[in-house]
RNA sequence: GCGGGAGUAGCUCAGUUGGUAGAGCGUCAGCCUUCCAAGCUGAAUGUCGCCGGUUCGAACCCGGUCUCCCGCUCCA
């Protein structure tokens, strides 16, 4: 039995070493948490967006696409809360070398002064018993009064720091609060750093005209701003859904784990619109059709589970993650919220502009609520990934590495084997190749023995290997051999192409969603 | 960013007290013609992560730096 670690460690080399993950720019050391997908990688993660976009907006006549820009007007990222939310002050303790959020810590030595108000309040009330104001004392009382003043000054001169960007005060602050670290009592701590989660960048050639610009932390702004260009030019009805994949870029304070957080991802993620007070029933509704579209995958249904949130985001009312068991345990991997009309509302007041859909049933104008389901690409691959790589023990006491990829995502379908490289074998199944490559990827292989051909294609993850051999000379028959069993029968060439559809067709797949 | 560990061939890893690099697997070419990696012959591939220092001489010692893994932290 291997623990999780070294599995793990087998899946990032297997995928470096079958052309699927490389580190980026490798032969210069690398660049710290980029990587490149490659031949193998860049076939699977374009099967796995098809995948997702035929079952969310192909099958659904009220879902369309868009592509919007990375760049968007640097006020988006105000309205949408980012430019506030996505900074964090952070400080660490020297001698327990933890980090916090330096804010937190002074907010949590407010709640600090507040306990001591309540104990003064449940004393007073112990005293005076049924005589007891309580809101006479805490105005009247110099102790409490004083304590509440004291807040006060913290948190608005915290406040006046921050906003003026005067880190060098907020560690003031904390050495004059003699805020010690609450694990070890330290006070020894270093300075206050500023920590932008979204990547800057400049419009614009010379540098005094240039607009300042942040590459998209999400895509979900991207649909928020085209809200009314699509309803309007789509002739959309409530409840419909706009739906995009595409990169989004975070400067992750620590990113890690391979492409599980990468500084550059790809997001598959869809925004449903629907009328105020329906939230829940749809929360409900895309909860349940996620589930069912990883399931039908096969990947084990045991390796998922939701995680409600119990602390929701500013914009949510409702929150829960699709968590997939990766090699380090189970981790967020498809998101799904209840958005309210926080965005578009938000850029109603930003822009000015009425982001309202008119109800002609209700005969009346609102603000849509928006529900979103947002996948990571790289996360899905990265579970696509290390769920199949398997190592398996045959009977006869030899072990063999398969990639057991899922056949509709498989990034080559079939491998065409002549049986030996003579006979007129290899042409007839040059001749195989052409046919089938109009439909499928398929590759052709007539190097070493036929059994180590079949062992390379399951590494690779191919989930059928078709075998020219002499009965084809008389028969036009071949062997296909199936990956998983490595079971083989024996079909005529006609046959193949429907064969190999029937495995791998995307619709055979996504209708066992309906399970 | 802090602490710990690690970087040698495509992959997994040896490499003695410092004397300018090896194995297995893989890859390529040829032979063999065999339905599950294990036959034979031959070949290619490394500035030993990078930069600097010590030394007659550095994969090895010292300093710096980059990257990866684990933990802390963070996670819209």
């Amino acid at each position: 039995m291997i623990n999780q670690e070294d599995q793990f460690k087998k899946v990032i080399s297997h995928a470096k070493e079958y052309g699927y993950v490389f580190p980026s720019s490798e032969i210069y050391e690398g660049l710290s948490a980029v990587y490149d997908y490659g031949q193998n990688g860049v076939e699977l993660k374009n099967n796995i967006r098809a995948y997702w976009w035929k079952a969310m907006v192909q099958m659904h006549d009220n879902i369309v696409g868009i592509d919007a820009a990375i760049f968007m007007h640097p006020t988006t990222w105000k309205a949408s809360g980012h430019v506030d939310a996505f900074n964090d002050p952070l400080i660490d303790n020297k001698d327990s070398k933890k980090r916090y959020r330096a804010d937190v810590l002074i907010e949590d030595y407010c709640a600090k002064i507040e306990s001591k108000i309540d104990k003064e309040v449940a004393k007073a009330a112990k005293r005076f018993g049924d005589a007891f104001n309580k809101e006479e004392f805490v105005t009247t009382n110099p102790r409490v009064v004083g304590y509440y003043q004291k807040i006060d000054e913290i948190l608005k001169r915290m406040g006046k720091s921050l906003g003026a960007n005067d880190l060098a005060d907020v560690k003031a602050l904390i050495e004059e609060l003699q805020i010690a670290d609450p694990l070890s009592g330290s006070r020894n701590w270093t300075d206050v750093k500023q920590f932008n989660l979204m990547f800057g960048t400049k419009l614009g050639a010379s540098a005094d005209s240039a607009m300042d610009l942040y590459l998209r932390p999400e895509t979900a702004q991207g649909i928020f701003v085209n809200f009314l260009n699509v309803q309007k030019t789509g002739r959309m009805k409530i409840p419909f859904g706009i739906a995009q994949t595409g990169k989004a870029f975070r400067n992750e304070i620590v990113a890690r784990q391979f492409i599980f957080r990468m500084r550059e991802f790809e997001q598959m993620e869809m925004q449903f619109f629907i009328k105020p007070g329906t939230q829940k029933e749809w929360f409900k509704h895309w909860k349940d059709t996620r589930l069912k579209w990883h399931l039908s995958l096969g990947m084990g249904d045991e390796n998922y589970r939701f995680h409600d949130h119990e602390k929701l985001a500013h914009y949510a009312d409702a929150a829960t993650d699709i968590e997939f068991k990766f090699p380090f345990g189970f981790k967020e991997l498809e998101g799904i919220h209840s958005r309210t009309d926080f965005d578009l509302k938000q850029h109603e007041e930003f822009s000015g502009k009425k982001l309202q859909y008119f109800d002609h049933e209700e005969n009346e104008s609102y603000v849509p609520y928006v529900l979103e389901t947002s996948i990571g690409l790289d996360r899905m691959f990265l579970a696509v990934l290390s769920n199949a790589l398997v190592e398996e023990e045959l009977e006869n006491n030899t072990t063999r590495t398969v990639l057991k990829l899922p056949a509709v995502l498989a990034p080559t379908k079939a491998a065409i084997l002549p049986l030996v490289k003579k006979d007129g074998l290899p042409e007839i199944a040059k001749k195989i190749v052409e046919d089938l490559k109009w439909d499928f990827n398929v590759v052709y292989d007539e190097k070493d023995a036929v059994g180590r051909r079949y062992r390379r294609q399951d590494a690779n993850g191919t989930p059928f290997c078709i075998t020219v051999d002499h009965d084809t000379l008389d028969d036009q028959t071949v062997t296909i051999r199936y990956r998983d069993t490595m079971e083989q029968k024996r079909v005529k060439i006609d046959e193949l192409s429907q064969l190999i559809k029937a495995e791998v067709d995307e619709k055979v797949w996504l209708e066992k969603c309906s399970v």
